[in-house]
DNA sequence: GTGAAAGCGCTAACAT
DNA sequence: ATGTTAGCGCTTTCAC
């Protein structure tokens, strides 16, 4: 153990290529080097070649700080999930950062990531990586409809975008997913195979989204002339576990609904789960349906039915325009509404043949 | 959209609070300031508690890339996932990155993030960071048998923990998991269930775990003195449908497994959803395991028996042990063998007493 | 077309 | 106990 402490020990370390030591082996000035790797043509094209070509032999590579602390720009953008612990298992979450670090690296981008639940200790470190000039910018998520970060944002007048809305800015840059629409054609889709009671689970409706959904949900039940029972709606907490158990309940209500949306994929999970614990078959005597479009869905059994958004594609999208923000270019919107996609499978249609026991 | 970008204008935006700030308030000088925030106590107790004061109300946080280019320390450490693209999907991420999250704010670190499909574009990434300095060390993951970041990290001389051993270097400071037991006893439970024919769809042999895993079933099934049948054993990769696939052409079989172990839970979802759509009763016609104890597998019906690592304790040590190793700091073991835990559920159970042995 | 010099904000060696 | 000074590596005036 000792020997690995010793090997790590950093005087034994290879010192990294400074542009000093470029400019030494070419004789040249630091200023000269420094301006021929920028590319700017005020220096002598055979100079700048040579120069690009050892420095690139000798491995150089501008170190971070340095330029950080001259340009005041950090390059980096900033992503802190609203959340912690131990069993914190979002399926959405790799997907997303897939998207924005294919895009960050693309524009030479970082991503620094924490994580932080809603409240002081999120507050703390909002402070920290503003105040250090630790980022260029934020990507929020789980956007509240009363959202404290985007007034502390905006107050500081520091770059972020959004996945989802806030009602604390409406205007303010984000990447929008047409939730209320997205819910509607589910219902309709439901209204067509015949239910009529159709419950709903939601969660939490300080979160942007599930109002969002919620409202589709309700105005896809006032089109068709249903009225809206409170009975029916219940209110998750986004997990497989909130699901089940809301489910569960819904189950056992006389009369019990004969479809269940869940405000999103996992919740819907855990309904199925509850479903076929009780008896039920999914899709025959229960249409469960979701919201998210996420690969568990696709292969649960029965196949979940679904309203699918593009999250990978939205993690770029999202990080575009933020960097655009960053960099006063005004290329990209700064706002647009996905329209997500209905997703006909198995567990809400009852033409499914089910294996006899 | 000019109000935005208007607003944005950094010449609007209020600048930070430099250590000069403060001390032009209070009529210190710089150096005093510095050390009394640093605590040191070469300066009087009545300044320092002044200057603390101070520097709070102003809302005085130190610039990073000052401190980190004064102190050649960047105090962050990098992650980079060896994979990208739009339908990456592991729930094994989340909980991940949570445990590695919530170590390294405890210790006051940062977690820079970026994915790069092994090759070409991820020796780029590493080369980056390490010669810009932009971390102070790496945590890997899915190592390989013979894995370049090991012996690249390990040749600049630079701090890394992973997770899982390589070949390439047994004694580099790492968390394993003792996937040869684990999975011995999950093929000593099928076995106490009195199956015989007992398939495992692995995965690329070049990630240690898979090796690992495989190892168990082998010893597992010799330990029985059951010949090992290369029929039984299918290349999946990771994913639920490769599972799925894997596991169609595994039932077709005549005759056809009675046990199916899955390397990884998705995997082993995917393989539970291609016996059911093949008629099949799961834990009674074919019984199916997995190998994570992921939430996914705990809701799926039936439940999948699976052997538990903890994913979020595991990122907790690797990031605690690399910062030990950061700071020189012999704190904790530079290695360490967890041993999974196996979970039995109904994906394994049928309703037939057991025979005791 | 190239170089000298200043300075980003911080820390630390060296005064006093 | 406090201040002066130098310098981390880079970019960018400003001279020549």
């Amino acid at each position: 153990m000792g020997g690995i402490l010793r090997i790590l020990n950093k005087d034994t370390r290879a010192l990294p290529v400074r542009i000093r030591d470029v400019a030494k082996k070419l004789d040249l000035s630091v200023t000269t080097v420094s301006r021929a790797l920028a590319g700017y043509d005020d220096v002598a094209s055979a100079t700048r070649d040579l120069v690009i070509e050892t420095a690139d032999e000798m491995g150089y590579v501008p170190q971070h700080a340095a330029r950080q602390l001259r340009r005041q720009r950090t390059e980096t953008i900033g992503l802190i999930f609203p959340t912690t612990g131990s069993r914190f298992s979002d399926p959405f979450f790799s997907e997303f950062i897939a998207g924005i670090g294919d895009e960050t690296s693309r524009r030479s981008y970082d991503l620094l990531v924490s994580v932080a639940p809603p409240g002081e200790a999120e507050e703390r470190a909002y402070h920290l990586w503003t105040n250090s000039r630790r980022v260029d910018g934020f990507i929020l998520i789980r956007t509240r409809v009363d959202d404290w970060r985007i007034s502390y944002l905006t107050k500081e007048n520091f770059p972020f975008t959004s996945f989802g809305r806030s009602k604390t800015l409406e205007t303010s840059p984000h990447i929008g997913v047409d939730g209320c629409s997205g819910v509607k054609d589910l219902v309709k889709h439901l209204l067509d195979q015949g239910h009529r009671r159709i419950a709903f689970i939601g969660a939490s409706e300080e979160l942007t989204f599930v109002g969002d959904r919620l409202e589709g949900y309700q105005i896809g039940l006032e089109e068709a002339h249903i009225a809206y029972d409170p009975d029916l709606v219940f209110e998750g907490d986004l997990t497989r576990a909130g699901g089940y158990e809301a489910a569960k309940i819904l189950i056992e209500r006389s009369p019990s609904p004969t479809a269940i949306i869940g405000v999103n994929d996992l919740t819907a999970l855990g309904a199925i789960r509850a479903a076929q614990e009780g008896g039920l078959i999914v899709g025959k005597d229960l249409a469960i349906a979701g919201f998210d479009g996420t690969v568990a869905g696709e292969h649960a059994h029965p196949a979940l039915t679904t309203v699918y958004q593009p999250v990978y594609e939205i993690g770029r999208q999202v990080s575009a325009m933020l960097i655009d923000l960053i960099e006063n270019q005004a290329g990209s919107e700064l706002d647009s509404l996905i329209r997500p996609r209905l997703i006909v499978r198995d567990s809400t249609l009852n033409s499914k043949p089910v294996p006899a026991d």
